[in-house]
DNA sequence: TTGACAAATTGAAATTCGTGAATATAATAT
DNA sequence: ATATTATATTCACGAATTTCAATTTGTCAA
């Protein structure tokens, strides 16, 4: 299934901002508490609440809820679809050095 | 060497734009002057010099200029990098299962 | 040297994005 | 029911980004 140039672009959107690259660096320890992730970042709960909707909107993390609280972890399928899609984006055509062609 | 958050996210904003995914695809078949991008994409030679200073500057993109054109490459050690950085971003510690590892 | 052409830079307008205060919603505990 | 706690939403504002018109710079040809 082929991303429209602007769907590409919106889900690169997850990746280019500091707070949220922070974000899947705390993610890579596993499943995490947004509460957790509030205290190790210098950021209110609004401004995570909205980078965690444009993580999840990218489906590169996914959220579950337990009573009052949010889990989120990073989704295995949404960051491989963003490496196949990058890696699909900057091969060049009859190179074929891609690792994740085919 | 480990890039820092803050460059991170500067390198992946070459990728979040609508145009310049656009002129990716147009470089996969080879290196293009950049009068022949001008050509297939609807903006101003302004902003597309805009766009491509972005792409060199996050280092996916080369210029070499012969006389009075400037012709453009994807850069394959770029593109590499930018992989292997997404990669390692969103790979689940302990899980091991990133064609991008070591 | 002058003219023509390609690309970069500058400046300014419109839009998008990141942020936090205030508020709303949802779930639990008393 | 009421209070408390965790998260989401709304709103407003400043900063960053995208865009194009105008101008500048660089290169070549006459």
């Amino acid at each position: 299934m082929e991303l429209s140039d602007k769907k590409t672009a919106e889900m690169f959107k997850a990746f280019c901002d500091e707070n949220r690259i922070k974000i899947l660096k705390l993610l890579q320890g596993g499943e995490k508490c947004a509460c957790v992730l509030l205290d190790d970042l210098h950021i209110t709960q609004p401004t995570l609440s909205h980078h965690m909707k444009i993580l999840c909107d990218a489906e590169i993390v996914v959220g579950r809820k337990e009573g009052k609280w949010m889990y989120y972890s990073i989704s295995p399928e949404g960051a491989d679809k963003a490496i196949s899609v990058l890696c699909a984006l900057t091969d060049v055509h009859g190179q074929g050095d891609c690792c994740c062609k085919e």
